[in-house]
DNA sequence: TCTGGGGTCCTAGGACCC
DNA sequence: TCTGGGGTCCTAGGACCC
């Protein structure tokens, strides 16, 4: 099992068209303007060096490295490079490749040499791309995961049940992948602080305190267990939305309903295209100062009418607007087929 | 200190049914 | 008036990932 993940990616594919950057700290994100409300997608290793990382408020970015160049990011183009990317991982022989996003992959393969097929792959995506992977090899898509982490950049790295415990065993469990922050601090409210009190942690007192689901996946990644084997069927989305960050606040209702019947023209927008029937919309919208997304509501079904949800999302900002100090940030309406998720 | 835009999956609790 | 056990489905919300 191979995982197979970009280095610096989108900032890769810029350097590829602006060969003079190279070696320069680069910050993909937004519209390429540090002063604007956005966030990094991605930063190059010298801007790294400067401490600035994915996520990172552009505003903050450039505080912490003055001299990086801002660029626009500029999707068509992404989605061109990862798309020849995923091409030349499927014409590995042999290979399953399960997609995991625009930069990264697994890839299966049968091989008594993974570490000579994963020279293999890396030289093919330099080769047809000219851009430089990483590869994780693991005997689980876990451990490939979070090998390929280790082999950065460029490099390789093995994580299999024999090394596991040593490599992962002292580092805290948000190390792995799936354990965030809160996940995180709830483990170590148990008295669970490492990937190895996790793995050998009671998989009662985990599904006790996480659920059926996620209690036992959680102990079984702190074993580094799980799927073995990549699933290469065709990708089918379960949901769609559609979210934007206004430069400055929306404070009245009109900027409000105005924003909100934008948003839900596109979604309906997209979800007309679906080949499937959908008969749900989730509306979450999303206010500052919590900056969650607060709220849920089922439509009236089946309701694709841009009014119908305006209105119903308007009449969520007008009750949370009850509560002071809402400044609304973005709104995002999802869609979910009948067949999708939950 | 400020906060992308696209997603995925899971859970608690209530309603309802037999 | 008090109270069963098992199951399904729905709603609202949470967490995480790239």
């Amino acid at each position: 099992m191979l995982h197979v993940d970009m280095d610096q990616f989108l900032v890769a594919v810029e350097l590829l068209r602006r060969p003079e950057l190279v070696g320069l700290p680069v910050v993909v994100g937004g519209r390429g303007d540090p002063t604007e409300r956005a966030v990094v997608s991605t930063a190059s290793y010298e801007a790294r060096a400067h401490g600035v990382r994915s996520g990172l408020a552009l505003k903050l970015a450039k505080r912490r490295s003055p001299d990086a160049v801002f660029l626009p990011v500029d999707f068509p183009v992404y989605e061109a490079a990862s798309a020849v990317v995923m091409q030349t991982l499927r014409a590995t022989p042999g290979a399953v490749v399960e997609v995991l996003g625009w930069d990264e992959a697994f890839v299966g393969i049968e091989t008594d040499d993974p570490l000579a097929a994963a020279r293999s792959i890396q030289a093919a995506v330099l080769e047809a791309t000219g851009l430089h992977c990483s590869v994780g090899i693991g005997d689980t898509l876990v451990r490939a995961k979070i090998a390929t982490d280790f082999g950065k950049p460029q490099g390789t790295f093995r994580l299999t049940r024999d090394n596991w415990m040593e490599v992962m065993g002292e580092r805290p469990t948000t190390a792995l992948w799936g354990v965030g922050t809160k996940i995180g601090a709830r483990l170590e409210a148990i008295g669970i602080r490492t990937v190895a009190d996790l793995a050998a942690a009671d998989e009662e007192a985990l599904v006790a305190a996480f659920g059926p689901a996620s209690g036992s996946h959680l102990g079984r990644l702190g074993r580094g267990g799980g799927r073995t084997t990549p699933d290469d069927t065709p990708w089918v989305a379960r949901a769609h939305g559609r979210e934007t960050t206004y430069q400055a606040d929306l404070i009245t209702p009109d900027e409000v309903r105005a924003a909100l019947a934008e948003l839900a023209a596109r979604v309906v927008d997209d979800v007309r295209k679906e080949e499937r029937a959908v008969q749900r919309v989730h509306l979450k919208v999303r206010f500052a100062p919590f900056f969650t997304f607060t709220k849920v509501r089922k439509l009236p079904e089946p309701t694709f009418d841009v009014e119908v949800i305006t209105q119903t999302a308007y009449d969520l900002y007008l009750a949370l607007d009850d509560q002071r100090r809402v400044r609304l940030l973005g709104v995002r309406g999802e869609m979910v087929p009948p067949d999708g998720g939950y």
